[in-house]
RNA sequence: GGGUAGGUAGCGAAGUGGUUAAACGCAACAGACUGUAAAUCUGUCGCCUACGGGCUUCGGAGGUUCGAAUCCUUCCCUACCCA
């Protein structure tokens, strides 16, 4: 994997990552395909759109197909038919989001499977070799995704945990090899949730180990929104000019451009296609809740802010009502537009970027991103 | 014409003397969702409200009772069966 900042707006960077798999422009949003899938959306539709990597999930592929039926199938990309990059999380949240069916250990989490109950050891090094299994171009470090609020001994004593952790998801990473032909990079994951001597150490010992790229996590978790910000900019400064940065998770359009702003490259979230498949569509002029009776009779497209698909063929009124009957197709292209909208204000950002017009840019786009439609 | 079963909020449907403005489901209306246990979840849903409460309801009318959607009388309507 070879990283470079091509341009800098102040802290805003424009960048190339090349992988085996092609070459990703930052800065860039991933969507999430937890199981293999970016749900509603079908990958002839992510290239269409402009996708330039996915994300997969190591604990999710674990569990269903499993690693047996994945490396028969020749790993993720095939299986799936995916040809350009994938990033797999470690399993990581799931620490988090599934708290109440794992136990921590300094060896590793124990997870009961949500789905049958039966229970799984998850260490560094076996979440390294899954990943291995599954061929992901981008792999994570196995971390503990502490929630908020969470006491400052805590957060200390949980970084420290992540980041032996990811002394041992290195190692491992070290003594084992591709199974597909394609290099597979590491990247770790900065915690300390909302301390900054925390998120400090902990950045400047995962640096130290010298990784391919460096994620923030533990962010987005129900922190006011400025604290997440604050933490960001504040981490930034710690981690190398010449990798990549990925806030794990996060967010919003709105928070997307402040990250950016703050030296951000990578970003996934599952608001575009969750957040759409609920009824929420963004548009350059805000966002719009679909199933609201005041689009019964709109003719209008969804955003004629950006060219796509969703815009030039569909009215706010029939996404509405395909919403209103509980039809597919709704999830479909509500998926597809939030998607189409996250990637074009990639792109957008990106060209400011290189313009040196991103600060005003931004500025303008703020303002119409917060407006009601 | 005779018989039987019924008529409850937008719809469906509980409730058969008091804790009932009336369960529950659907529809409708609004909200939440940030490394996906999510095509999920929450709230509102007779009328008015200064959110404290106030007012009018269970086919219509009349009655019994301290008290009726629930009991009685009568009328109207619906479905099915018989003629």
């Amino acid at each position: 994997m070879k990283f470079t900042v091509v341009h800098t707006e102040s802290s805003a960077r424009a960048g190339v990552l090349e992988t085996d798999h092609g070459v990703i422009e930052t800065p860039i949003f991933m969507p999430v395909g937890t199981q293999g899938t970016v749900k509603a959306v079908e990958q002839r539709e992510l290239v269409e759109i402009g996708a330039q990597i996915i994300l997969g999930n190591t604990y999710h592929l674990y569990l269903r197909p499993g690693t047996e039926v994945l490396q028969a199938m020749g790993g993720l990309h095939k299986f799936m038919n995916w040809q350009k990059p994938i990033l797999t999380d470690s399993g990581g949240y799931q620490v988090f989001s599934l708290s109440e069916f794992r136990k921590i250990t300094h060896e590793g989490v124990t997870f009961k499977s949500h789905l049958d109950g039966s229970t799984h050891f998850f260490t560094p090094s076996k979440v390294i070799e899954i990943q291995r299994a599954i061929g992901s171009d981008i792999m994570m470090v196995l971390d503990e995704c502490a929630p908020f609020p969470c006491e400052e001994e805590y957060a200390r004593e949980s970084n420290e945990l992540t980041v032996r952790w990811a002394k041992e998801c290195l190692q491992t990473w070290k003594n084992t090899k591709p199974l597909y032909g394609h290099h597979q990079s590491l990247f770790a994951i900065v915690q300390g949730s909302v301390y900054k001597n925390i998120r400090k150490s902990s950045a400047e010992a995962l640096v130290e180990l010298d990784f391919e790229g460096y994620a923030i996590g533990g962010l987005a978790v129900g922190e006011p929104i400025e604290t997440m910000y604050e933490m960001t900019e504040f981490t930034t400064q710690f981690l190398p000019k010449d990798k990549p940065r990925y806030l794990m998770g996060v967010g919003t359009p709105e928070n997307l451009l402040e990250s950016i702003e703050r030296g951000i490259d990578m970003f996934d979230c599952v608001i575009p296609t969750r957040n759409g498949r609920n009824g929420m569509l963004f548009t350059r002029k805000g966002r719009i809740n679909i199933r609201n009776a005041k689009w019964k009779m709109d003719d209008s497209p969804i955003d004629d802010g950006f060219d796509s698909y969703t815009n030039k063929n569909f009215s706010r009124g029939y996404l509405r009502h395909l919403f209103q009957v509980d039809e597919i197709l709704g999830l479909q292209l509500a998926s597809l537009h939030n998607l189409a909208f996250y990637l074009w204000l990639m792109r957008e950002a990106r060209k400011n970027i290189l313009a040196n017009t991103f600060s005003y840019w931004k500025k303008e786009m703020l303002e119409q991103l917060v407006a009601q439609n």
